[in-house]
DNA sequence: GACCAGTGTGTACGATGTCAACATCGCGCG
DNA sequence: CGCGCGATGTTGACATCGTACACACTGGTC
């Protein structure tokens, strides 16, 4: 049986084919003739579908930041519950399983900022990852707190948990023993979100504390 | 003056530019040609020193290991103070001032752990700025607490201050206005550490892991 | 039946990491 | 002093990669 010469759906062939390979643990040597050559197509035929190489890794990463935001939206709806902060724990137990499942795709998520955001496409999968994160907190600190201890608490919340996800996807928990690895659940249990709002500081609080906020630089500017 | 046959430090010389390029802001794009052709070498030259492009960004990494734990060390020792919680919120502070001051040597210095692992240059390294965190932990729970509880409140602590220096490297925080980014030191001043041990918190717990999992040795041992 | 847009092929180019063979230096041994 | 040898650098070559350009096939429409 011959191969006609159309493929008939190259592009999800192609999308396809670098998952798998994703899964597979490839990733820096994930070429284009190597995708092509599996679904049985030459390297240029790929041209007809992505611009580059590079548009080909977007796709992945934008549609790899839908499922991630699918995933956490299930885990909430399945096993969220009512109170806020618990749907905060099983958000993050979400992210980190996702990260676990597919640590190649997380890199590349998570890795390409700078040339992937430029794209509309990307950027508004990752910003409605996020925005999970941020509606959980805010449901957490309760109405009346303001959008600027919302957005602190939810990066601190979203940085706790990529944080944990990065480190285990890069292989630095692994030599951990297995009781001092903490669960995804055990983390946000540390978070003290409440804590924030400039007031007097809660119970760990130690007087000898500048209080400045703004005497230190935030990275990330 | 004509440059005599034989440069004299290549090595050094090699990584001094490497360093400088990745401070530039390349990365991806560090090639061996140009590195050699900089240094005003021919490429197999480089092959004198390091047995490959890996064993070179290796080599880079494990020195931004050592550079970050002596940046963390110094700060501790300049501002820290004897509260240890404080010397937490510096060490987390100089980490991510690390991160956002060279990106990119960053990005290498975790992406990589995978490959570089097997060299205990690199591993060696990289526990020794673990460890730090581990020791600032340790003085905050108070001398009494198990080392699991330790280890899970020092994974805590790194999971957020890695996780923020992370986001910010890859560009996710730059987007947020400025009210909303927490400093380094409000976030750790989120964690609340002391509320980990071994308590009721079995309710949330998964209840298949499997003890075994490695019979590895904490990256402090 | 002729045209045409969409899709796939073949060839080619520059860049890259790496290998093999050769060149050149500097130091120690006679 | 000469000479040889190991360390260091150079040249040339190769496979692989992303990509550009010209061409071929296909299915549908006038």
């Amino acid at each position: 049986m011959n191969k006609p010469y159309h493929h008939g759906n190259l592009r999800a062939a192609l999308l396809e084919v670098a998952r798998a390979r994703l899964a597979e643990g490839a990733e820096s040597d994930l070429s284009l003739r190597d995708l092509a050559q599996r679904v049985g197509v030459s390297v240029n035929a790929t041209y007809r579908h992505f611009e580059s190489k590079e548009a080909l890794l977007m796709e992945l990463a934008a549609q790899g930041f839908e499922a991630l935001g699918h995933r956490m939206e299930d885990a909430i709806a399945a096993r969220g519950g009512a109170v806020p902060v618990e749907r905060l724990r099983v958000a993050g137990e979400a992210y980190t399983e996702f990260a676990q499942r597919d640590p190649a795709l997380f890199r590349l998520m998570f890795g390409r900022k700078g040339r992937f955001s430029e794209h509309d496409r990307f950027r508004s999968a990752a910003d409605a990852a996020f925005r999970i994160l941020i509606d959980c907190v805010a449901a957490i600190l309760g109405e009346p707190a303001d959008s600027s201890t919302v957005l602190k608490a939810a990066v601190a919340a979203w940085a706790l948990v990529h944080g944990y996800a990065t480190l285990g996807v890069d292989g630095y928990l692994q030599a951990l023993p297995e009781p001092g690895r903490p669960s995804a659940q055990e983390l946000v249990r540390m978070l003290h979100l409440g804590d924030l709002p400039t007031a007097q500081a809660g119970a760990l609080e130690h007087p000898a504390l500048t209080p400045s906020a703004g005497t230190s630089r935030s990275p990330g500017g």
